[in-house]
DNA sequence: TCAAAAGTGTTGCATCTACACCCATGT
DNA sequence: ACATGGGTGTAGATGCAACACTTTTGA
């Protein structure tokens, strides 16, 4: 019953959403934002799309999310998780399979080293941080892509600590809150979200206090002792990704 | 940046994880099973190994997993769901990309059409029902694949009205405990779960009993009306798996 | 009439939410 | 001194687990 597909037909993609925290200039809530890159060539050419590339034969799919997001920002993930399998016959011209996963990269990171990398002239002026609210229409299925991967982290970061994807080794609560707050889109209490982060044990406290407005504020790191099971089985061949 | 792949090395493969609930002879809660093919070829040979096969090229990856499913078993899947891709350059000879679903199938259609289907011819006794929890050493990394699996539904079982797929259209709310307890492997108390299921408003009562032992159940079908956002934007297009 | 499953009621405990209140610092 | 964010306390609402209890059938 296994008839063997004609092994030219089917290429194998990978695309990643990258994801990022941005300060807006006047103080308000931080946003998404993610990279896209600008399609040079037919199909969808001038059409915005994710950043991705075709599977290299010996590259594990994980690596190559990580690949194309370096090419494309200079950085390295603080968090890669496989998103799904996009596989629709009428997707794209010829057949394609992305796999596409899902990234955070640290939002201090981003301001620091995208300079260096357009500087170093690896990142073209074809790639552009979009707000993830205000998308525009993009290449291929990429909105709807890009709606899931939304959906997948506001869900996560309920039962998980993915949040801390987007900080540095050390920060505060009211951090920590505020990446909470741009995920879910709305407000949350400080006061309870204190103590909902002290009873899951996830951070430790440091010595070190963050100065400069009012009250100094302690600065907490992440407790990697504890594991979240949330990726059951698969956490452990995937630990590489902290 | 991007280098095209050499088509030809690189190929896709979707294999399905269909499980369903075994009542034991004795009465017993009921345990999940699932079947598999005894491989006949190299690699792996004489190993089991999970349903599947290659992707056609104008085949949707949901079709090819339904398709592989029916294959196999005779049944349609009452709930598919891709699990994952799996494409570690190590875990076959030659490159390959599985595209990972999982299923469930109704207990009494097992018990019905599989013994026509054998009978038909196309189902060859070297396919076997296993056991969830009794699993032998199997081809690959199928093992793993299973694990997660498993792992996916007693996750899920907890938000979503997944465990519906292993019953009829009409059933008591004994028959969905017993589903939930035999997914979760504890039991569960029947008083505090009937209050849960009818504060969800996911059941619909009819005015149908079951007799037979003790006093007559009520028995109630899915309210299908309710749209669990379970699966975020990806729902939308996978709807015809109901 | 008795066993057993169906179905209802109640109580206690843990958790979440809202919000009042004190603390420490820059201006 | 005072405005502001850091941090603590607390009362009400909600949800869940445990378990006593009533109902209805088959044997």
């Amino acid at each position: 019953m296994m008839t063997r597909t004609r092994e030219s037909d089917i290429r194998v993609a990978v695309s990643t959403v990258i994801l990022t925290l941005r300060r807006a200039p006047v103080e308000e809530l931080p946003s998404l934002a993610l990279p896209m890159v600008l399609r040079t060539r037919d199909p969808h050419q001038g059409d915005w799309a994710l950043p991705g590339g075709w599977l290299e034969p010996d590259e594990n799919l994980e690596d190559a999310a990580a690949r194309t997001l370096h090419e494309t920002t200079g950085l390295s993930p603080s968090y890669l998780e496989q998103l799904y399998a996009f596989g629709a016959v009428d997707r794209s011209p010829g057949r394609v399979i992305s796999i596409v996963y899902w990234a955070l990269v640290r939002s201090d990171e981003v301001d620091a080293q995208s300079a260096a990398h357009v500087a170093s002239g690896l990142a073209p002026e074809n790639v552009q941080w979009f707000d993830a609210a205000t998308l525009p229409a993009l290449a291929f299925d990429h909105n709807q892509i890009i709606d899931y991967a939304l959906w997948r982290l506001r869900n996560k970061v309920g039962y998980s600590r993915v949040a801390h994807g987007f900080l540095p080794p050390t920060f505060t609560l009211a951090d920590l809150r505020e990446a909470y707050e741009a995920i879910l889109g709305k407000r949350l209490d400080p006061a309870n979200f204190r103590r909902q982060v002290e009873t899951s044990a996830t951070l430790l406290p440091t010595d070190e206090f963050r100065t400069g407005s009012h009250r100094p504020a302690r600065l907490y790191r992440y407790n990697n002792a504890v594991e979240l099971a949330d990726r059951g089985p698969l956490a452990v061949d995937e630990k590489r990704t902290r």
